[in-house]
DNA sequence: ATTTATAGGCACCAAAAGGAGAGCGTGGAA
DNA sequence: TTCCACGCTCTCCTTTTGGTGCCTATAAAT
């Protein structure tokens, strides 16, 4: 039962398609594509796990991430109300990012995906050697 | 409680942190990189709703996708086991789509993700504004 | 005096994503 | 005969994404 999508058709026959709700479509594209990302969700999960993190320590964690990726998706992160970012005046620098009630919502809501993607590597592995034996035989 | 990434990293000193482990890694690239883009997760929903639909149809639900991305989506849908595609041998073409099981669980596991969107969505909205008022400021 | 650590910013560049438009095959309708 | 429908593919182009390296400030440690 997919919540968000069903405002403007209600029918379909083969005559009758109606494209989405335009306003559906802006939020699917704006919160949906900005949320689904690789690196939130890596770091949506790593802050839920790890309570309050700093930069490198982020950085470490993630492994493979990019300082440039890091800082943009965090600050993403804050706009969205995802992340609260805090800010300490010493020196050398410290900064620490944790979750807000609103991004360990959207964690706990990615969670059925992990397990999903944990649950299923295999079938999905399956698929595709399969698929690849069939596009060459 | 997140799934696949605590195979590696237990504990997380100031002095600790371990990178996730690289296969972990891979994994999440790969499957999580490929499944959770926007595109899919437009199709998994309105197969997930209309039960079978043609290309041409799927094209007009979801709007603004171009022939390209719904062809490309779909090929990856199908090489992954989530979509299977029925071509029948008339003039003009007629190819069918339709969720496979796995299809349908990864739509089931996105629904929470779909949820949180809508029920979060003005949060989101106060969140952004509060930001740029505080950038402005 | 020089180096180090931290959390980035900025400029430049390569690669990938994605859109626009043309073409194709073919049987039936006009 | 010409055109259309359908489900693509192919080419060309622009936009976006993401990586690398260099820069900053500053107090403490060497």
């Amino acid at each position: 039962m997919p919540p968000v999508l069903h405002l403007a058709n209600d029918r379909l026959s083969e005559a009758n398609v109606a494209p989405v709700d335009p306003r559906v479509e802006a939020l699917v594209h704006d919160l949906i594509g900005r949320v689904a990302d690789k690196w939130t969700m890596l770091i949506l999960e790593i802050l839920e796990e790890k309570g309050e993190l700093r930069f490198t320590q982020l950085s470490k964690l993630i492994g493979t991430i990019s300082q440039k990726m890091l800082t943009q998706t965090l600050r993403h992160m804050e706009r969205d109300g995802l992340v609260t970012r805090t800010v300490h005046a010493v020196v050398p620098p410290k900064v620490e990012y944790r979750l807000t009630e609103l991004g360990r919502s959207l964690g706990a809501a990615f969670c059925g995906v992990w397990i999903w993607a944990e649950q299923n590597l295999s079938q999905v592995q399956e698929a595709r050697d399969a698929f690849e034996q069939s596009v060459k035989g």
